[in-house]
Formats: structure tokens, C-alpha cells, sequence
DNA sequence: CAGCAATGTTGACGATGTCAACGTTCTCAG
DNA sequence: CTGAGAACGTTGACATCGTCAACATTGCTG
């Protein structure tokens, strides 16, 4: 790699399609994300970005995959340092997953929604999205041999605590929330209301 | 309008128009929506469509309103009937809410993402959606007032029990969660959560 | 330093959104 | 009944997009 004037070979161009495909989503819509806007953005020509990806599902996927890195990266980080006792843990989990969400509104939009992309067989990235949601699957039945929550079905307790966080998450990135409310409080009460919603006995 | 063979005019072109395009996004996707193929399907030339929407953003922002439109009948339908008494209503709400989601999700898609339509400033169409939260957070104060639910900003409450329903609604739409699913356990576990969590009382 | 692999660029094609110009049918005043 | 304008539909044309093929430049390796 060459840092003088001359820059016919980009460098890590491959890195920089990835985050550039991600801050026009971020922009304006995964519809605004042209192949030659985005070498444009870029400073390349327009089809240098299929030296790096077959075509543009292809760099989709690779920008929901690392988003999947990145969310698992910060959920680990949670379960480690695990500051608090019993359910604060969940309701950690759940405050992170909102906050991943609204800091990487592309990467969260082509991480879980269809659009973009295209084939429904991508063994890679649903194998990644489904390691996660069993990771949360054992974190309620945890919760649950412990006493902390009701003792239901854990699979679909953690699809209930999931659509949670992810229509919270959903609204606000998709600006259905009204600007001028209290966003860190709307998360909180979130988180609680469900926690409350789990809770075992009376 | 003629019966006839030669069908030159259509006869009601504008209502197949929607029709079509929500069908469309059914099948593939708001990216699979082409105004020459929604022609094509259609039987009538590429641009015939332009009689009746100034561009393809008026369409999908016609689809959408149209989607409000059949929602809101729903949830009129719920409250006028009213059979249960208490949190049942609060229930039904949610239970038709994501239900509505389900059997229209071409709809549904467009009316709460920001994707295939552009401008911000869609004054009918934010109005429409703010009523139906408005309606929510009305109820949600109702219910407040006869001691049910705890005692919170009804404008916070009203979100998280939205972001609830809304979340399991995309999940299902998205295609996010195993076929296998109990789907109408997952929709009462998550009305059951949710109104257990937002009760009055320890 | 020769040559191959990696990386970029330009040319070209079919598909798309959309405007302009034009054809067909419907409706209704006279 | 009829003829003119409105309503509705069609084709031609252009810029943009995704993408492939052919070609150019650079970097690395023997």
C-alpha cells in the first residue's frame, strides 16, 4: 500500500466498501445504495467494487454479517463483565441490543429485515443470527431454573423478550417515535415492563 | 367500463394499481416492485400507471395510507364490539394489530419503514398514523384512570405496549422466526407479557 | 528484472423510472 | 345523434443502474 498522490490502488478498499455501503443506508434507505454511488463516494470507478464482491447482494450480506459480528462483540462484552445480579443481566442485554440498533441503524435494518437481500438460503448469516437468539434462549432458561421467571415455553419467552427490544429498536430507527421524547427513558421503561411482564409469582 | 373484449380501458386501472403493488411486496420484496412490471402483471403498457400516480413514490405512499385505512377499520371493529371487559380489550388490540401485519404484510411493510417512500414531509400520512397512536395512548390513559395499569407517562406506556406488538409483527413478516412456531401462542404469550407487565399492583 | 496476480478503468447491454408526443375511447352538450 | 374535449392508454427516448468483458496499472515473487 502506497500513501502518495497516486492512489490507482485504493488501499483497503474492501473495509471502505463495507462502511461506506453502511453510512448510505444509514442516510438514506437501503434504496440510496447504488454500486456507483458508492464507488463515487469513493473515489473509484463504478465497477471496482466487484473486485471485492461478486455483486451488490453479495456486499449486503457481507455488511449484515459484520453488523451480526459487532452486535455478538457487545452482547459477549455484557455477559462478561456482568455487573449486576439476577435480572439486571436480561435487562443489560436488552439496553445494549436497542443501543446497537440505534448507533448502526444500516447494519440493524439489513441484519433483520429482507430487503437487499435476496436468496433465502445464506446458510452463513442464519446460522450467526440463530447462534445468537440461542445464546438468549439460554439465558431465559437460566433465569427460569433459578426462580426468577416464569416457567413457560423458553422458546417462545424469548421470541416475546426479542420482539421487545426489536419493535422498540424498529420504531425509533424507522423515525416513528417522536423526536422530542425521552429515548433513554422509553428504552428503560421497555426493559422493565417486559421484566416485570416475565417475573415469576405474584 | 366495458366487458368486452377490446379492453383499451381498463375500467378501474387505480384500484387494481394498489392492489397489485401490495401483492408484489408480498412476494418479493418493496424491491421487487417495478412500475413496468406492476404494468406488465396488469396487462396495460409501462406507463399507463402514470395516469393515476404522478411516480412510484405515490404509489407506495397510496398503498400505504390505504393500509392505515383497513387498520384502523380493525381496530374500530375491536372497539366497537367490545366483548370483554378490563385488559381483554387492551388484548384484542394487540392480538388484531399483529394479525393485520400478518395478512397484509406488503402493507404493513410500507406504512411503518421508511424504505420506498422518500420525502419526510408527508402531512397525510403522518396524521393517519399519529391518530392511531393517539387513539392508543387514549386508551392506555382510560385504563390508567380506572387503576388497571400502573400510573406512568400513558406517551411512554403507549410506546412500549407499540413497540411490543410491532416487534413480534416484524419478526413474523421478516421472516425471523421458525416456521415451527406456535404463531397464535407467540401472540398470546406476547399480549399476556405485555399486560402483565403494565398491571397496577406489586 | 520478468511475469503473473491483484486491483482499477472504460465500453457496452438490458432493465428501470419517467417525460413528451401521440392514439383511442368515453361522455355530454348541442 | 354527433362531435369535441376529457380521460385513459401507448410508444419513443433519455439518464441511471447492475453487471460483464476487455483492457490498463501496480505490486509481489522468483
Amino acid at each position: 500500500m502506497s500513501l502518495d498522490g497516486s492512489a490507482y490502488h485504493h488501499g483497503d478498499l474492501r473495509t471502505a466498501l463495507l462502511a461506506e455501503a453502511a453510512a448510505m443506508i444509514d442516510e438514506g434507505g437501503t434504496s440510496s445504495v447504488t454500486m456507483r454511488a458508492i464507488g463515487r463516494r469513493l473515489g473509484v470507478s463504478r465497477s471496482a467494487p466487484y473486485r471485492h464482491f461478486a455483486d451488490k447482494s453479495a456486499l449486503m450480506v457481507a455488511v449484515a454479517t459484520a453488523g451480526f459480528g459487532h452486535l455478538r462483540d457487545r452482547l459477549e462484552a455484557v455477559g462478561a463483565g456482568a455487573p449486576g445480579a439476577g435480572m439486571e443481566r436480561l435487562r443489560q442485554f436488552g439496553e445494549v441490543y436497542v443501543r446497537f440498533a440505534l448507533e448502526n441503524p444500516g447494519h440493524y435494518r439489513l441484519m433483520y429485515g429482507k430487503e437487499a437481500i435476496s436468496r433465502e438460503d445464506l446458510p452463513e448469516l442464519r446460522e450467526v443470527a440463530n447462534g445468537l437468539f440461542d445464546e438468549l434462549v439460554r439465558v431465559v432458561q437460566s433465569y427460569q431454573r433459578s426462580g426468577t421467571i416464569k416457567r413457560q415455553d423458553p422458546q417462545l419467552q424469548a421470541y416475546v423478550a426479542w420482539g421487545a427490544v426489536h419493535g422498540l429498536a424498529s420504531l425509533l430507527i424507522e423515525g416513528q417515535i417522536l423526536t422530542d421524547v425521552d429515548v433513554d427513558g422509553l428504552i428503560r421503561q421497555t426493559t422493565s415492563t417486559l421484566l416485570d411482564g416475565m417475573r415469576a409469582g405474584r
